[in-house]
DNA sequence: GTGCGTATGTGCGCTAGCGCACATAGTTTG
DNA sequence: CAAACTATGTGCGCTAGCGCACATACGCAC
C-alpha cells in the first residue's frame, strides 16, 4: 500500500477529500516513469490514469509525416489521461515521459466510477481540466505569435515549475521535438539565455541560474497558463 | 416559447433526451447574433451558455498588443461557455460572433444545475468538450506546422461545415483576425484558391466551388476534427 | 453619376526559422 | 587510452510570412 507522504505530492491527490483518499488508496499503484515511455498512444483505449508526482508528462501530437508538436504537460499539479472521463474514449495525442520521475495509476474503470459519482472527485478534475484546457488554448496562440526564444522560456519555466529542483535533463533535440522545431534552433535559443546568464546547460543538463530574469523575457502565456493552475487549488482540502 | 423545429437545429438541443428538452423549453430564450457581437470576454463572469442553430461563434485570444488568433469556432454542432460548468468561473478567451445568425440560450446557473444532475445532460457536454479540446490541440499544432494556404483551407472547411449553405459572409481583414496572419497573407492565400477555382469571392463573400478539390488542399487537421465531431452525437437521442 | 468608404491587389525590403552539411567536444565503452 | 557515440556549435542558401506603402476597384449614399 502506497505510503501517503508519497501520493500527496500529486496535488490532485492531495486535495481529495479524505474518505474518497482513503477509497482509493489500495488501489493506487506507484509507478516508475522513465524517460521516454508512452503512457498512450493516440487513438488507442486508455487502460489506467497516471498522477504524476515527480515525473513530468508531455501530450504530444504526432503528425503522418512524423513531425511533432506538445499541446500541454503534465506534472505533479495533474493527471494524465482526462479522456477517459471526458467520455471521448480515445484521444487525439500521445503521451510520453519528458521528465523520469514517479507517479501512481489507477484503472481506467475505477477512474470513470470514480468521476462518476458526480461528487467532489468529479468536480475536481473538471476543474483541472479547464486549466489544462487553458494551457492548450495557450500554446495555440504561443506557436502562432512568439519567437522560438520566447517559447523556450516558456517551456523552460512550465516544466521547472513541475520539478522540485533547478535542474532539468533535457536533451536540446528533445526540446526541439516538443516544440515542434528545428534542434539548431533550440541550440541557439538556448545559447541566448545562457549567454545571457539566465540558464546554464551542458549535455542533455539544464540548470536554472536566475527565474526572475527567465521570467522577465517569457512571453505573456506562461503567466496565463500558470495563474490558472494556481487558483486550481484554494483550500481544495476544505470541502 | 421557442419552436421545436428551430431548437433542434441545434445538434446538442436535438441530442437532449425528450423530458429533459420539456424542461428546458421554457428558459430557452432565442437570439439573433449579429457579426461581430462580444459573447463574453476573456476574465469575464458567464451570465449565459449559447447554442447557435444558425450563427457562428470564434473562441479567441486576444493579446496584450492586441494581436488575435483563434483557438476554435463553434456553430450549430455546439455550445459556446463550457467553462461554466467546467468549474473555472472565466475563461481565458472572448467569444465573438464570426457569422451572423441564430441562437438560443439559457441562463448561466440553470445550465449549472443542469449539468450537475450528472445525468445525459452531463455526459452530452464532457463529450462535446472533449471534441472542443481536439479542436484545439489541432489549432496548435496546425499553426505550428502548416502554411498559410493549409490553414486557409482548414478554416473555410470548419467554417462552412457550420453553415447550411456555401456562401460564406467574411472579409478576408477579418479571416486574418481569427488566424492571426497579416490580411495580405489571406488575400495572397485567397488568390491562390480562386486561381484553382476552389472558391470565388469578392468584397466579403465567399462561395465554396468545390469542396472535394479543397478537402484535397487543406492539412490533416480538418479531418482530424471533423471525425471528433462526427463520433459526438451517434444516436444520441437513444439514450 | 459623383464621391466616399471599404475591400482587395501588389510591390519591396526584412527577418525568423528551415533544411542540410559538417565541425567540435563531452561521455561512454571496450 | 582509443574508439564510438552523442550533444552541441556553426555556416549557408532558401522561403514564408511580416510590416509598410500605396494602387485599384467595387458598392452604396446623395
Amino acid at each position: 500500500m502506497p505510503i501517503l507522504s508519497e501520493l500527496t505530492k500529486n496535488q490532485l491527490l492531495a486535495a481529495l477529500p479524505n474518505n474518497e483518499l482513503q477509497r482509493w488508496l489500495p488501489q493506487l499503484e506507484p509507478v516508475d516513469l522513465p524517460l521516454g515511455q508512452v503512457l498512450y498512444e493516440s487513438g488507442s483505449n486508455l487502460r489506467h490514469v497516471y498522477f504524476p508526482t515527480s515525473a513530468i508528462v508531455s501530450l504530444l501530437y504526432v503528425m503522418e509525416n512524423g513531425a511533432s508538436a506538445e499541446i500541454a504537460v503534465v506534472g505533479y499539479e495533474g493527471i494524465v489521461g482526462i479522456s477517459l472521463f471526458m467520455g471521448g474514449e480515445s484521444t487525439p495525442s500521445r503521451a510520453v515521459v519528458q521528465s523520469a520521475g514517479q507517479g501512481f495509476r489507477l484503472k481506467a474503470q475505477l477512474m470513470k466510477d470514480e468521476f462518476n459519482r458526480a461528487g467532489p472527485v468529479m468536480h475536481l478534475l473538471l476543474r483541472y481540466t479547464q486549466a489544462l484546457i487553458t494551457q492548450m488554448s495557450q500554446t495555440a496562440v504561443c506557436n502562432r505569435h512568439h519567437s522560438l526564444d520566447q517559447q523556450l522560456c516558456r517551456w523552460l519555466l512550465l516544466s521547472l515549475d513541475r520539478l522540485h529542483h533547478d535542474e532539468l535533463v533535457m536533451t536540446q533535440e528533445l526540446i526541439a521535438n516538443m516544440l515542434g522545431v528545428r534542434r539548431e534552433g533550440v541550440t541557439e535559443a538556448a545559447h541566448h539565455l545562457q549567454e545571457a546568464g539566465l540558464i546554464r546547460y551542458a549535455r542533455g543538463h539544464i540548470t536554472l541560474l536566475d527565474r526572475a530574469r527567465l521570467e522577465k523575457r517569457v512571453c505573456e502565456c506562461y503567466a496565463v497558463v500558470k495563474k490558472k493552475y494556481d487558483r486550481l487549488l484554494p483550500d481544495e482540502k476544505a470541502i
